[in-house]
RNA sequence: GGCGGCGUAGCCAAGCGGUAAGGCGACGGCCUGCAAAGCCGUGAAUCCGGGGUUCAAAUCCCCGCGCCGCCUCCA
Protein backbone atom coordinates (compact mmCIF):
# COMPACT_ATOMS: atom_id res chain seq x y z
CA UNK A 1 0.00 0.00 0.00
CA UNK A 2 1.44 3.22 -1.04
CA UNK A 3 0.55 6.76 -0.25
CA UNK A 4 -0.26 8.51 -2.98
CA UNK A 5 -0.12 12.49 -3.27
CA UNK A 6 -0.54 15.63 -5.14
CA UNK A 7 2.71 17.09 -5.94
CA UNK A 8 2.41 21.13 -7.38
CA UNK A 9 5.22 20.77 -9.57
CA UNK A 10 3.56 18.30 -11.74
CA UNK A 11 0.03 19.19 -11.25
CA UNK A 12 -0.77 15.39 -10.81
CA UNK A 13 -1.39 12.81 -7.73
CA UNK A 14 1.59 10.85 -7.95
CA UNK A 15 3.22 7.87 -5.70
CA UNK A 16 4.99 9.26 -3.18
CA UNK A 17 8.98 7.42 -3.67
CA UNK A 18 11.20 9.06 -1.49
CA UNK A 19 14.41 9.24 -2.09
CA UNK A 20 16.60 7.41 0.71
CA UNK A 21 13.79 5.11 2.10
CA UNK A 22 13.46 4.50 4.70
CA UNK A 23 14.39 8.05 4.83
CA UNK A 24 11.85 10.93 4.03
CA UNK A 25 12.92 14.45 4.61
CA UNK A 26 9.54 17.17 4.87
CA UNK A 27 9.78 20.91 5.55
CA UNK A 28 6.85 23.32 6.04
CA UNK A 29 7.33 26.99 5.97
CA UNK A 30 6.23 27.92 9.59
CA UNK A 31 5.15 31.13 10.87
CA UNK A 32 6.34 34.73 10.89
CA UNK A 33 6.02 35.59 14.28
CA UNK A 34 4.88 38.77 15.01
CA UNK A 35 0.98 38.42 15.96
CA UNK A 36 -1.27 35.63 17.24
CA UNK A 37 -1.85 32.61 15.01
CA UNK A 38 -5.64 31.96 13.67
CA UNK A 39 -7.27 29.11 12.14
CA UNK A 40 -5.44 29.03 8.69
CA UNK A 41 -1.96 28.65 10.92
CA UNK A 42 -3.50 25.60 12.35
CA UNK A 43 -5.01 24.25 9.26
CA UNK A 44 -1.34 24.78 7.98
CA UNK A 45 -0.12 22.63 10.97
CA UNK A 46 -2.78 20.28 10.86
CA UNK A 47 -3.43 19.05 7.77
CA UNK A 48 0.67 18.19 7.73
CA UNK A 49 0.59 16.59 10.92
CA UNK A 50 -1.81 14.11 9.67
CA UNK A 51 0.80 13.82 6.90
CA UNK A 52 3.68 12.69 8.96
CA UNK A 53 1.71 10.62 11.31
CA UNK A 54 0.65 8.65 7.95
CA UNK A 55 4.54 9.10 6.77
CA UNK A 56 5.35 7.41 10.08
CA UNK A 57 2.48 5.05 10.34
CA UNK A 58 4.39 3.45 6.51
CA UNK A 59 7.28 3.27 8.70
CA UNK A 60 9.24 5.41 6.92
CA UNK A 61 11.69 7.59 9.24
CA UNK A 62 10.60 10.91 8.96
CA UNK A 63 13.02 13.99 9.12
CA UNK A 64 10.09 16.77 9.81
CA UNK A 65 11.22 20.66 10.00
CA UNK A 66 8.76 23.44 10.47
CA UNK A 67 10.52 26.78 10.33
CA UNK A 68 9.75 30.00 12.30
CA UNK A 69 10.61 33.26 10.70
CA UNK A 70 11.59 35.65 13.12
CA UNK A 71 13.28 38.87 11.06
CA UNK A 72 10.64 40.38 8.93
CA UNK A 73 9.65 43.59 8.29
CA UNK A 74 6.49 43.25 9.75
CA UNK A 75 8.21 42.02 13.23
CA UNK A 76 10.24 45.32 13.21
CA UNK A 77 6.82 47.42 12.61
CA UNK A 78 5.00 45.12 15.38
CA UNK A 79 8.30 46.69 17.76
CA UNK A 80 8.67 49.72 16.70
CA UNK A 81 4.92 50.37 17.69
CA UNK A 82 5.35 48.47 20.61
CA UNK A 83 8.81 49.78 22.02
CA UNK A 84 10.62 46.25 22.51
CA UNK A 85 13.27 44.65 21.17
CA UNK A 86 12.02 42.57 17.67
CA UNK A 87 13.31 39.26 19.98
CA UNK A 88 10.35 40.13 22.78
CA UNK A 89 8.06 40.25 20.07
CA UNK A 90 8.93 36.83 18.23
CA UNK A 91 9.62 35.32 21.85
CA UNK A 92 5.76 36.20 22.51
CA UNK A 93 4.57 34.77 19.49
CA UNK A 94 6.87 31.39 19.19
CA UNK A 95 5.65 30.56 22.63
CA UNK A 96 1.98 31.13 22.14
CA UNK A 97 2.15 29.60 19.02
CA UNK A 98 4.02 26.35 20.61
CA UNK A 99 1.83 26.38 22.97
CA UNK A 100 -1.24 26.42 20.83
CA UNK A 101 0.18 23.81 18.44
CA UNK A 102 -0.11 21.50 21.67
CA UNK A 103 -2.94 22.15 22.38
CA UNK A 104 -4.29 21.24 19.28
CA UNK A 105 -2.16 18.02 19.96
CA UNK A 106 -0.11 18.83 16.44
CA UNK A 107 3.31 16.67 17.38
CA UNK A 108 6.05 18.48 17.46
CA UNK A 109 8.26 18.60 14.16
CA UNK A 110 11.77 16.94 14.40
CA UNK A 111 13.31 20.61 14.29
CA UNK A 112 11.85 24.05 14.49
CA UNK A 113 14.77 26.49 13.16
CA UNK A 114 14.56 30.26 13.79
CA UNK A 115 15.84 32.48 10.74
CA UNK A 116 17.80 34.34 12.96
CA UNK A 117 19.85 31.59 13.57
CA UNK A 118 20.98 30.67 11.00
CA UNK A 119 22.56 34.00 9.26
CA UNK A 120 25.90 32.87 8.25
CA UNK A 121 24.41 29.77 6.09
CA UNK A 122 22.33 32.30 4.52
CA UNK A 123 25.32 34.17 3.84
CA UNK A 124 27.37 31.15 2.23
CA UNK A 125 24.81 30.45 0.01
CA UNK A 126 24.34 34.13 -1.04
CA UNK A 127 28.02 33.84 -1.68
CA UNK A 128 28.10 30.87 -3.76
CA UNK A 129 25.04 32.48 -6.07
CA UNK A 130 27.27 35.62 -6.30
CA UNK A 131 30.01 33.58 -7.32
CA UNK A 132 28.11 31.56 -9.91
CA UNK A 133 26.46 35.37 -11.66
CA UNK A 134 22.98 34.43 -10.55
CA UNK A 135 23.38 37.31 -7.52
CA UNK A 136 24.29 40.79 -7.48
CA UNK A 137 25.58 43.26 -5.28
CA UNK A 138 24.14 46.83 -5.15
CA UNK A 139 24.72 49.68 -2.56
CA UNK A 140 24.74 46.72 0.36
CA UNK A 141 21.61 44.95 -1.29
CA UNK A 142 22.21 41.22 -2.79
CA UNK A 143 19.67 40.41 -5.81
CA UNK A 144 19.06 37.13 -7.41
CA UNK A 145 19.09 37.35 -11.26
CA UNK A 146 16.03 35.46 -12.38
CA UNK A 147 16.39 35.96 -16.06
CA UNK A 148 19.72 34.13 -15.41
CA UNK A 149 17.53 30.81 -13.96
CA UNK A 150 16.00 29.09 -16.88
CA UNK A 151 13.33 27.41 -15.02
CA UNK A 152 12.03 30.00 -12.98
CA UNK A 153 7.99 29.61 -13.09
CA UNK A 154 8.57 26.00 -13.11
CA UNK A 155 6.63 25.66 -9.93
CA UNK A 156 3.84 28.18 -10.69
CA UNK A 157 3.75 27.22 -14.51
CA UNK A 158 4.24 30.63 -14.94
CA UNK A 159 6.31 32.05 -18.07
CA UNK A 160 8.32 35.08 -17.33
CA UNK A 161 7.41 37.38 -20.04
CA UNK A 162 3.83 37.04 -18.46
CA UNK A 163 4.87 38.04 -15.56
CA UNK A 164 6.44 41.21 -16.74
CA UNK A 165 3.96 41.96 -18.77
CA UNK A 166 1.26 42.26 -16.08
CA UNK A 167 3.45 44.29 -13.69
CA UNK A 168 3.36 46.52 -10.91
CA UNK A 169 6.20 45.97 -9.50
CA UNK A 170 7.63 48.78 -7.50
CA UNK A 171 9.85 50.61 -9.66
CA UNK A 172 13.50 49.55 -7.73
CA UNK A 173 16.41 50.78 -9.40
CA UNK A 174 18.72 48.45 -7.45
CA UNK A 175 17.08 45.50 -9.32
CA UNK A 176 18.15 44.79 -12.82
CA UNK A 177 15.28 43.31 -13.59
CA UNK A 178 11.55 43.64 -12.37
CA UNK A 179 11.42 39.84 -11.26
CA UNK A 180 14.64 40.13 -9.56
CA UNK A 181 14.40 39.48 -5.31
CA UNK A 182 16.29 40.37 -2.60
CA UNK A 183 18.60 37.90 -1.13
CA UNK A 184 20.11 40.29 1.32
CA UNK A 185 19.24 43.69 2.44
CA UNK A 186 20.98 46.66 4.08
CA UNK A 187 19.90 47.21 7.36
CA UNK A 188 18.34 51.01 8.06
CA UNK A 189 19.37 52.45 11.36
CA UNK A 190 17.33 50.74 14.22
CA UNK A 191 16.90 47.65 12.70
CA UNK A 192 18.26 44.27 13.21
CA UNK A 193 21.27 43.73 11.70
CA UNK A 194 23.76 41.11 11.16
CA UNK A 195 27.71 41.14 9.61
CA UNK A 196 27.84 40.60 6.09
CA UNK A 197 30.11 40.70 3.57
CA UNK A 198 28.07 43.45 1.99
CA UNK A 199 28.11 45.63 5.15
CA UNK A 200 25.15 45.47 8.06
CA UNK A 201 21.99 44.27 6.92
CA UNK A 202 19.17 41.29 7.34
CA UNK A 203 18.35 38.47 4.70
CA UNK A 204 15.47 38.66 1.93
CA UNK A 205 12.17 36.75 3.41
CA UNK A 206 12.99 33.38 1.02
CA UNK A 207 16.48 33.03 1.17
CA UNK A 208 15.93 31.10 5.00
CA UNK A 209 14.26 28.23 3.86
CA UNK A 210 16.54 26.98 1.29
CA UNK A 211 19.47 27.68 4.29
CA UNK A 212 17.80 25.39 6.70
CA UNK A 213 16.62 22.84 4.30
CA UNK A 214 19.88 22.54 3.04
CA UNK A 215 21.61 22.27 6.88
CA UNK A 216 18.69 19.77 8.26
CA UNK A 217 17.87 17.94 5.08
CA UNK A 218 19.94 17.78 2.58
CA UNK A 219 20.54 19.51 -1.04
CA UNK A 220 17.25 17.53 -2.63
CA UNK A 221 14.62 16.73 0.28
CA UNK A 222 11.18 14.89 -0.14
CA UNK A 223 7.99 16.99 0.53
CA UNK A 224 7.92 20.73 0.65
CA UNK A 225 4.51 22.31 2.14
CA UNK A 226 3.03 25.66 2.66
CA UNK A 227 -0.48 27.23 1.89
CA UNK A 228 -1.33 27.58 -1.79
CA UNK A 229 -0.53 31.24 -1.33
CA UNK A 230 3.06 30.50 -0.86
CA UNK A 231 3.65 29.16 -4.33
CA UNK A 232 4.10 32.04 -6.14
CA UNK A 233 6.73 34.30 -5.10
CA UNK A 234 7.79 31.98 -1.84
CA UNK A 235 8.71 28.75 -2.70
CA UNK A 236 9.26 29.61 -7.03
CA UNK A 237 12.07 31.94 -5.37
CA UNK A 238 13.38 29.02 -2.94
CA UNK A 239 13.32 26.53 -6.19
CA UNK A 240 15.54 29.35 -7.98
CA UNK A 241 17.91 30.09 -4.69
CA UNK A 242 18.70 26.42 -3.81
CA UNK A 243 18.81 25.13 -7.56
CA UNK A 244 20.54 27.76 -8.54
CA UNK A 245 23.68 27.25 -5.57
CA UNK A 246 23.98 23.32 -6.30
CA UNK A 247 22.39 22.69 -9.43
CA UNK A 248 20.23 20.00 -7.87
CA UNK A 249 16.86 19.26 -7.65
CA UNK A 250 15.44 20.98 -4.20
CA UNK A 251 12.13 19.87 -3.73
CA UNK A 252 10.74 16.28 -5.29
CA UNK A 253 7.21 16.75 -4.24
CA UNK A 254 5.44 20.02 -3.44
CA UNK A 255 2.02 19.87 -1.13
CA UNK A 256 0.15 23.03 -1.06
CA UNK A 257 -3.11 23.24 0.93
CA UNK A 258 -6.19 25.44 0.36
CA UNK A 259 -6.60 28.33 2.12
CA UNK A 260 -9.47 29.61 5.08
CA UNK A 261 -12.05 31.84 3.96
CA UNK A 262 -14.83 33.03 7.14
CA UNK A 263 -18.68 33.71 6.34
CA UNK A 264 -17.16 33.11 2.62
CA UNK A 265 -15.12 35.76 2.59
CA UNK A 266 -11.01 35.83 2.56
CA UNK A 267 -10.01 36.03 6.41
CA UNK A 268 -7.95 38.93 5.96
CA UNK A 269 -6.66 41.86 8.24
CA UNK A 270 -8.39 44.71 6.62
CA UNK A 271 -11.60 42.60 6.86
CA UNK A 272 -11.42 42.07 10.47
CA UNK A 273 -12.74 38.87 10.27
CA UNK A 274 -9.66 36.84 11.71
CA UNK A 275 -10.46 33.66 13.72
CA UNK A 276 -7.43 33.54 16.05
CA UNK A 277 -6.27 29.84 17.53
CA UNK A 278 -6.58 31.33 21.36
CA UNK A 279 -10.25 31.83 20.30
CA UNK A 280 -11.12 28.52 19.12
CA UNK A 281 -9.30 27.10 21.56
CA UNK A 282 -11.32 28.83 24.17
CA UNK A 283 -14.76 28.07 22.36
CA UNK A 284 -14.19 24.38 21.09
CA UNK A 285 -12.44 21.13 22.42
CA UNK A 286 -8.97 20.38 20.37
CA UNK A 287 -10.72 17.18 18.54
CA UNK A 288 -13.76 19.35 17.22
CA UNK A 289 -10.94 21.82 15.59
CA UNK A 290 -9.16 19.16 13.38
CA UNK A 291 -12.43 17.45 13.23
CA UNK A 292 -13.57 20.90 11.31
CA UNK A 293 -10.08 21.46 9.54
CA UNK A 294 -10.01 17.79 8.32
CA UNK A 295 -13.29 17.29 7.29
CA UNK A 296 -12.72 18.93 3.80
CA UNK A 297 -9.53 17.82 1.57
CA UNK A 298 -6.66 19.52 2.36
CA UNK A 299 -6.28 21.12 -1.51
CA UNK A 300 -9.72 22.59 -1.34
CA UNK A 301 -10.88 26.17 0.43
CA UNK A 302 -12.70 25.76 3.86
CA UNK A 303 -14.95 27.71 4.73
CA UNK A 304 -15.44 28.59 8.55
CA UNK A 305 -18.80 29.71 9.57
CA UNK A 306 -20.07 28.98 13.40
CA UNK A 307 -22.82 26.59 12.37
CA UNK A 308 -20.17 24.46 10.93
CA UNK A 309 -17.98 24.48 14.09
CA UNK A 310 -21.69 23.84 16.02
CA UNK A 311 -22.16 20.60 13.33
CA UNK A 312 -19.02 19.61 13.90
CA UNK A 313 -19.07 19.08 18.00
CA UNK A 314 -22.36 17.27 17.54
CA UNK A 315 -20.90 15.28 15.33
CA UNK A 316 -18.27 14.86 17.27
CA UNK A 317 -20.26 14.34 20.88
CA UNK A 318 -22.10 11.84 19.35
CA UNK A 319 -19.02 9.49 18.71
CA UNK A 320 -17.89 10.01 22.16
CA UNK A 321 -21.22 8.86 23.46
CA UNK A 322 -21.16 5.96 21.53
CA UNK A 323 -17.75 5.00 22.84
CA UNK A 324 -19.49 6.09 26.39
CA UNK A 325 -21.88 3.27 26.42
CA UNK A 326 -19.59 0.78 24.78
CA UNK A 327 -17.18 1.25 27.85
CA UNK A 328 -20.51 1.06 30.29
CA UNK A 329 -21.51 -1.88 28.38
CA UNK A 330 -21.55 -5.36 30.52
CA UNK A 331 -22.69 -9.00 29.11
CA UNK A 332 -25.92 -10.09 30.49
CA UNK A 333 -25.80 -13.39 29.18
CA UNK A 334 -23.10 -15.30 27.50
CA UNK A 335 -22.98 -16.53 24.44
CA UNK A 336 -21.75 -16.15 21.05
CA UNK A 337 -22.29 -13.21 18.35
CA UNK A 338 -26.27 -12.96 17.04
CA UNK A 339 -28.02 -11.52 14.41
CA UNK A 340 -27.42 -8.32 15.23
CA UNK A 341 -24.09 -8.12 15.80
CA UNK A 342 -23.03 -9.30 12.04
CA UNK A 343 -23.21 -5.85 11.04
CA UNK A 344 -21.09 -4.34 13.77
CA UNK A 345 -18.83 -7.60 13.23
CA UNK A 346 -18.34 -6.47 9.63
CA UNK A 347 -17.76 -2.65 9.72
CA UNK A 348 -15.06 -3.36 12.16
CA UNK A 349 -13.42 -5.58 9.66
CA UNK A 350 -13.23 -3.05 7.08
CA UNK A 351 -12.51 -0.16 8.76
CA UNK A 352 -9.38 -0.28 9.12
CA UNK A 353 -8.77 -0.99 5.57
CA UNK A 354 -11.45 1.99 3.88
CA UNK A 355 -9.97 4.65 6.59
CA UNK A 356 -6.44 3.44 5.79
CA UNK A 357 -6.88 3.28 1.86
CA UNK A 358 -8.95 6.96 2.10
CA UNK A 359 -5.62 8.78 3.92
CA UNK A 360 -3.54 7.25 1.12
CA UNK A 361 -5.02 8.35 -1.53
CA UNK A 362 -3.85 11.87 -1.43
CA UNK A 363 -4.52 12.34 2.11
CA UNK A 364 -8.96 12.27 1.89
CA UNK A 365 -9.72 13.17 5.46
CA UNK A 366 -12.52 13.76 4.83
CA UNK A 367 -13.75 10.23 3.52
CA UNK A 368 -11.80 8.41 6.04
CA UNK A 369 -13.79 10.51 8.36
CA UNK A 370 -16.68 9.28 6.33
CA UNK A 371 -15.87 6.04 6.94
CA UNK A 372 -15.14 6.87 11.36
CA UNK A 373 -18.96 7.65 11.50
CA UNK A 374 -20.28 4.80 9.13
CA UNK A 375 -18.58 2.38 11.56
CA UNK A 376 -19.20 4.47 14.48
CA UNK A 377 -23.29 4.67 13.22
CA UNK A 378 -23.04 0.52 13.40
CA UNK A 379 -21.84 0.20 16.69
CA UNK A 380 -24.39 2.89 18.03
CA UNK A 381 -27.18 1.16 16.13
CA UNK A 382 -26.40 -2.18 17.79
CA UNK A 383 -26.02 -0.62 21.42
CA UNK A 384 -29.08 1.12 21.82
CA UNK A 385 -31.09 -1.47 20.02
CA UNK A 386 -29.53 -4.41 21.74
CA UNK A 387 -30.32 -4.42 25.64
CA UNK A 388 -28.93 -7.40 26.46
CA UNK A 389 -25.71 -8.15 24.81
CA UNK A 390 -23.98 -11.33 25.42
CA UNK A 391 -20.38 -11.76 26.57
CA UNK A 392 -18.90 -11.87 23.17
CA UNK A 393 -21.05 -9.31 21.72
CA UNK A 394 -19.58 -7.18 24.51
CA UNK A 395 -16.01 -8.04 23.27
CA UNK A 396 -16.81 -7.68 19.76
CA UNK A 397 -17.95 -4.01 20.67
CA UNK A 398 -14.90 -3.28 22.97
CA UNK A 399 -12.36 -4.84 20.50
CA UNK A 400 -14.13 -2.12 17.74
CA UNK A 401 -13.64 0.65 20.10
CA UNK A 402 -10.20 0.07 20.38
CA UNK A 403 -9.79 -0.02 16.79
CA UNK A 404 -11.50 2.93 16.48
CA UNK A 405 -9.58 4.92 18.89
CA UNK A 406 -6.50 3.47 17.45
CA UNK A 407 -6.68 4.28 14.21
CA UNK A 408 -8.53 8.01 14.05
CA UNK A 409 -6.54 8.84 17.02
CA UNK A 410 -2.96 7.64 15.62
CA UNK A 411 -3.59 9.33 11.95
CA UNK A 412 -6.09 12.05 12.98
CA UNK A 413 -5.49 12.80 16.67
CA UNK A 414 -9.59 12.36 16.48
CA UNK A 415 -11.46 10.49 19.56
CA UNK A 416 -8.36 9.34 20.93
CA UNK A 417 -9.65 10.21 24.47
CA UNK A 418 -11.37 8.36 27.47
CA UNK A 419 -14.91 9.10 26.73
CA UNK A 420 -15.60 9.68 30.22
CA UNK A 421 -12.31 11.96 30.54
CA UNK A 422 -13.72 13.82 27.27
CA UNK A 423 -17.65 14.66 28.67
CA UNK A 424 -15.84 15.64 31.87
CA UNK A 425 -13.02 17.42 30.40
CA UNK A 426 -16.24 19.24 28.27
CA UNK A 427 -18.29 20.39 30.80
CA UNK A 428 -16.16 21.76 32.69
CA UNK A 429 -14.92 23.58 30.26
CA UNK A 430 -18.46 24.81 29.02
CA UNK A 431 -20.00 25.57 32.73
CA UNK A 432 -17.01 27.85 33.00
CA UNK A 433 -17.61 29.92 30.36
CA UNK A 434 -21.09 29.86 31.70
CA UNK A 435 -19.94 30.87 34.95
CA UNK A 436 -21.36 27.68 36.79
CA UNK A 437 -20.18 24.98 38.76
CA UNK A 438 -20.10 21.52 38.15
CA UNK A 439 -21.74 20.34 41.71
CA UNK A 440 -24.71 22.64 41.45
CA UNK A 441 -25.52 21.21 37.78
CA UNK A 442 -25.32 17.73 39.38
CA UNK A 443 -26.97 18.70 42.29
CA UNK A 444 -30.00 19.74 40.14
CA UNK A 445 -29.66 16.53 37.48
CA UNK A 446 -29.89 14.53 40.96
CA UNK A 447 -32.87 16.16 42.71
CA UNK A 448 -35.31 15.83 39.52
CA UNK A 449 -34.43 12.31 39.41
CA UNK A 450 -35.58 12.36 42.99
CA UNK A 451 -38.55 14.03 41.87
CA UNK A 452 -39.45 11.74 39.21
CA UNK A 453 -39.18 8.74 41.15
CA UNK A 454 -41.75 10.24 43.79
CA UNK A 455 -43.76 11.13 40.97
CA UNK A 456 -43.63 14.89 41.52
CA UNK A 457 -43.34 15.81 37.31
CA UNK A 458 -43.91 19.59 38.05
CA UNK A 459 -40.78 20.05 40.11
CA UNK A 460 -38.86 17.75 37.73
CA UNK A 461 -39.78 19.44 34.53
CA UNK A 462 -39.14 22.96 36.29
CA UNK A 463 -35.59 21.66 37.36
CA UNK A 464 -35.42 20.55 33.32
CA UNK A 465 -36.32 23.81 32.43
CA UNK A 466 -34.16 25.65 34.79
CA UNK A 467 -31.14 22.96 33.29
CA UNK A 468 -32.52 24.20 29.55
CA UNK A 469 -32.09 27.66 30.68
CA UNK A 470 -28.60 26.70 31.14
CA UNK A 471 -27.92 25.30 28.01
CA UNK A 472 -27.67 21.87 29.92
CA UNK A 473 -29.44 18.62 27.65
CA UNK A 474 -30.76 15.91 29.33
CA UNK A 475 -30.56 12.46 28.14
CA UNK A 476 -32.61 9.76 30.32
CA UNK A 477 -31.87 6.59 29.94
CA UNK A 478 -32.54 3.11 31.86
CA UNK A 479 -29.13 3.45 33.64
CA UNK A 480 -28.48 7.11 33.91
CA UNK A 481 -29.27 10.51 33.15
CA UNK A 482 -27.06 11.66 30.91
CA UNK A 483 -25.89 14.90 30.09
CA UNK A 484 -23.98 17.71 28.19
CA UNK A 485 -24.00 21.67 27.84
CA UNK A 486 -24.49 23.29 24.95
C1' G B 1 -4.61 40.27 -19.04
C1' G B 2 -1.92 35.40 -17.21
C1' C B 3 -2.50 30.90 -14.07
C1' G B 4 -5.66 27.88 -11.07
C1' G B 5 -10.04 26.22 -8.43
C1' C B 6 -15.19 25.55 -7.34
C1' G B 7 -20.76 24.75 -8.39
C1' U B 8 -23.43 17.27 -5.57
C1' A B 9 -30.16 16.87 -0.84
C1' G B 10 -32.28 22.57 3.66
C1' C B 11 -26.78 23.30 5.23
C1' C B 12 -21.68 20.98 5.24
C1' A B 13 -19.11 17.33 2.31
C1' A B 14 -16.94 12.54 -0.25
C1' G B 15 -17.23 10.33 -4.92
C1' C B 16 -13.87 12.00 -10.58
C1' G B 17 -16.23 6.48 -16.37
C1' G B 18 -20.25 1.50 -14.11
C1' U B 19 -25.40 3.77 -11.93
C1' A B 20 -25.04 9.06 -5.58
C1' A B 21 -20.29 7.76 1.38
C1' G B 22 -20.65 10.51 5.75
C1' G B 23 -22.06 14.70 9.18
C1' C B 24 -25.71 18.43 10.80
C1' G B 25 -30.74 19.30 10.36
C1' A B 26 -36.14 18.09 8.86
C1' C B 27 -40.58 15.03 8.71
C1' G B 28 -44.25 10.75 10.02
C1' G B 29 -45.35 6.61 13.43
C1' C B 30 -44.11 3.94 18.08
C1' C B 31 -42.24 4.62 22.98
C1' U B 32 -42.38 8.18 27.19
C1' G B 33 -46.16 11.19 32.92
C1' C B 34 -44.53 15.13 29.25
C1' A B 35 -39.99 16.23 26.63
C1' A B 36 -35.07 14.88 25.20
C1' A B 37 -33.07 10.24 24.03
C1' G B 38 -34.35 5.54 21.76
C1' C B 39 -36.94 2.47 18.06
C1' C B 40 -39.28 2.00 13.00
C1' G B 41 -39.69 4.61 8.55
C1' U B 42 -38.92 8.93 4.86
C1' G B 43 -34.90 11.52 1.78
C1' A B 44 -30.96 13.85 -4.59
C1' A B 45 -35.61 10.90 -11.55
C1' U B 46 -30.21 12.80 -10.36
C1' C B 47 -25.04 15.96 -9.36
C1' C B 48 -25.32 24.85 -12.21
C1' G B 49 -27.29 25.01 -17.71
C1' G B 50 -26.68 23.31 -22.86
C1' G B 51 -24.29 20.30 -26.41
C1' G B 52 -20.78 16.10 -27.47
C1' U B 53 -17.76 11.30 -26.69
C1' U B 54 -19.16 6.27 -24.73
C1' C B 55 -22.64 0.14 -24.19
C1' A B 56 -22.36 3.37 -19.77
C1' A B 57 -20.90 10.39 -17.43
C1' A B 58 -21.86 13.78 -11.33
C1' U B 59 -17.31 11.83 -13.27
C1' C B 60 -14.11 12.87 -19.99
C1' C B 61 -14.46 17.03 -24.08
C1' C B 62 -16.69 21.78 -25.85
C1' C B 63 -19.73 26.22 -25.01
C1' G B 64 -22.30 29.13 -21.54
C1' C B 65 -23.82 31.00 -16.39
C1' G B 66 -22.46 31.93 -11.30
C1' C B 67 -18.88 32.14 -7.34
C1' C B 68 -13.64 32.21 -5.59
C1' G B 69 -8.20 32.24 -5.22
C1' C B 70 -3.11 33.58 -6.88
C1' C B 71 -0.22 37.07 -9.94
C1' U B 72 1.75 42.48 -3.74
C1' C B 73 2.85 40.53 2.56
C1' C B 74 0.15 36.12 3.71
C1' A B 75 -0.92 29.34 6.02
Amino acid sequence: MKLKIYNSLTRKVEPFEPLNPPKVTMYVCGITAYDSSHLGHARSAIIFDVLYRVLKHLNYEVVYVRNITDIDDKIINRANIEGLPWNTITERYIREYQEEMDALRVLKPTYEPKASEHIPEMIEIIERLIEKGLAYECEGDVYFAVERFISYGKLSHRKVEDMIAGVRIEPSEKKRFPLDFALWKASKPGEPAWDSPWGKGRPGWHIECTAMSFKYLGETIDIHGGGIDLIFPHHENEIAQSEGANEKPFVRYFIHHGLITVDGEKMSKSLGNFVTTAYLLQRFHPEVIRAFLLSKHYRSPLDYTEKAMADTERALYRLYETLYWIKKAKAVTSGPLREDAKAVKEAKETFKGKFWESLLEDLNTAQAIGHLFAFENELYNFIRKVKDPTTEEVTLLQESMKILQEFAGNLLGIAEEDPEVFFNSERERKLKLRGREMEEIQKLIFQRFKARQERNFTLADAIREELNTLGIQLKDTREETFWYVE
